[in-house]
DNA sequence: CGGTAACATGTTATCGGTAACAAAAATGAT
DNA sequence: ATCATTTTTGTTACCGATAACATGTTACCG
């Protein structure tokens, strides 16, 4: 900074204020600076900034995944909606596991972050204590936790699948099996399950079977596998409720594979509304959980809190049904 | 920490020392230090440190989408390999823009890195320019730049797709067409692109026809609706070479909702050995090229570069064809 | 033309650690 | 006791941007 002023023969406040776009500079010695701040190479500091600032300028996010098309999806949501906020994002990746969260946001919290959000309401005691002790505002998504650390904004899992239930319903299905992750894995996954069991009570259809399609995160290839091991068992049933298109998918292949019509034999259903979903043929009716919409809505929730609005906000962005060709 | 000082009658420079473990501090000062720090509530700042060492503990990624799996996979792989450095990623997307991607740059520069990783060999002048001047190690990958930055891990895009032309020319296939990004929007699309090119007028096939799906990200949707635009055109010919795998999937589908068979009628390649590509029926021959070894490599260089050995690393990680029903 | 308001720019001190160098205190060998 | 050596502690300057305050410059008024 002290070089740009140099050549442009002004003093480095005058600099800082130019490229800071301070009303108070003249529009010409503005366009002087940053003209040869450019041809400088000039790259602004911002550890120096957050130094004398003491603003860190980032916002912190945990995912369960970045191999996952919908987290990607609301992280460039948040992503663009807090554009020109200046804010940064730093991404942590949990796996899936509580354990490594508490690392992650342990990780995290050492940069200081303005704000944190947390894919998930589910945390280990440690980090509660740790978020709470951080004095940031902090937005859990892509859930409605029961017990919010701040801000809330998700939908609930288990009414997605509520609508899926009764679409089967209505369709006529009646002995549904549910595929997902293992017990204590994911829990979205399990508040879908908890969903599907619960709904299926309520209209009077029989239990519904549960099938463990191994660790999260569970993907296609974990669908196929879980159909194949079932074998012909699969005859039980008129409908698969799967945890997530990626799963539906490679269970409607695998059904191709044995010979099964998809929906004539058997119903299949996603969730998440994937790209795979729409392209695969026969479509998957799935749910549409505006994932992009999520991390908009984050975005949109950060700018208020840096703009003094700090109460607490609880967001349902609700979910959709998406009817494909396959129930 | 002066307030620390004081209250052992010792110099700043001292507690910082003891703080950090340093050796020079006698055993008695620094547990005496510990417990007043603790005891006064003090909180390091590890802004200050940043700022006065000029290291971050950060490592710049950029990637042209983060919402595709191989490069979710390289950062995985990436992550990974760094952990237990204290190193930390900082993500940026540039969708695959050249433009974006010296804003992006721009901004993860700010932070400081200690080195860079950029997805890609192309660049435009002033993000060199800012490169150069950042003196910091560039990492170059998912490419075989020609002149390269820095550090280059990736495999040759071109010579992969050699392997698919051949393959599908031992099977008996000439009239090719090959289905990707619009010109200008994706680079190693059109490395790909050339590569078929090249091995198709080296084995004396008839020219390929360039099939435009769009402007990238191209995914399994434009893959579909490019083929859906061609229409009855697509008897000309025998083989459908995809710029990558959903693209590979969506032409698929799209086949057999046109009623044509593949691989009777008509051959489809992928390219990225994404597992829609395993999982798909029939299963869709690609190229594996490792995305996850890339970040396991990159990884290495880094190390190696923290621990001096500085000099120009070059890793071509190669690729592998990946034999499935399609051709 | 003098005076004042509005605008544009400059000066100084500072955020909290730590590298580099300097010096004092403890230790050990003769 | 003396000096060399090692161990421990202290001093100074600085990283780069910017808040707060001070000063210079122009525009416009009666």
């Amino acid at each position: 900074m002290r070089d740009v002023a140099r050549a442009v023969e002004k003093s480095p406040m005058t600099v800082s204020r130019a490229l800071r776009g301070d009303a108070s500079v003249s529009t010409k010695t503005r366009a002087l600076v940053k003209k040869h701040a450019d041809e400088m190479g000039y790259v602004y500091d911002s550890t120096a900034h957050i130094f004398r600032t003491q603003k860190s300028g980032f916002v912190a996010v945990t995912v369960p995944s970045i191999n996952n098309a919908n987290f990607a999806e609301t992280f460039r949501g948040l992503s663009d909606g807090l554009e020109g906020t200046g804010m940064q994002l730093l991404l942590g990746s949990t796996n899936y596991s509580v354990e490594k969260e508490l690392e992650i946001v342990r990780q995290l919290l050492a940069r200081n972050p303005e704000a944190i959000v947390l894919t998930g309401g589910n945390h280990l005691p440690e980090t509660r204590v740790l978020l709470e002790k951080a004095q940031i505002p902090v937005v859990e998504i892509w859930d409605l936790a029961p017990d919010p650390l701040g801000h809330i904004v998700g939908f609930s899992n288990a009414g997605a699948m509520s609508a899926i239930v009764d679409e089967l319903h209505k369709n006529g299905r009646r002995r549904l099996a549910f595929i997902g992750a293992s017990a204590g894995s994911d829990m979205r996954g399990a508040a879908r399950r908890d969903g599907v069991l619960a709904t299926a009570r309520d209209l009077g259809l029989p239990e519904v079977f549960v099938i463990d399609a191994g660790f999260a995160p569970v993907s296609m290839r974990h669908g196929a596998l879980a159909l194949a091991k079932l074998g012909q068992a699969i005859t039980k049933f008129d409908a698969l409720v799967c945890v997530s298109d990626p799963v539906a998918f490679g269970v409607l292949n695998e059904c191709r594979r044995m010979g099964i019509n998809v929906p004539q034999d058997i119903a299949v259903t996603g969730f998440g509304n994937f790209d795979v979903a729409m392209v695969s043929s026969p479509r998957i009716t799935t749910v549409n959980v505006h994932a992009n919409q999520i991390g908009k809505k984050v975005a949109g929730v950060l700018r208020d809190i840096f703009d003094g609005r700090t109460d607490a906000q609880w967001i349902d962005v609700g979910s959709t049904l998406v009817r494909g060709e396959t129930v």
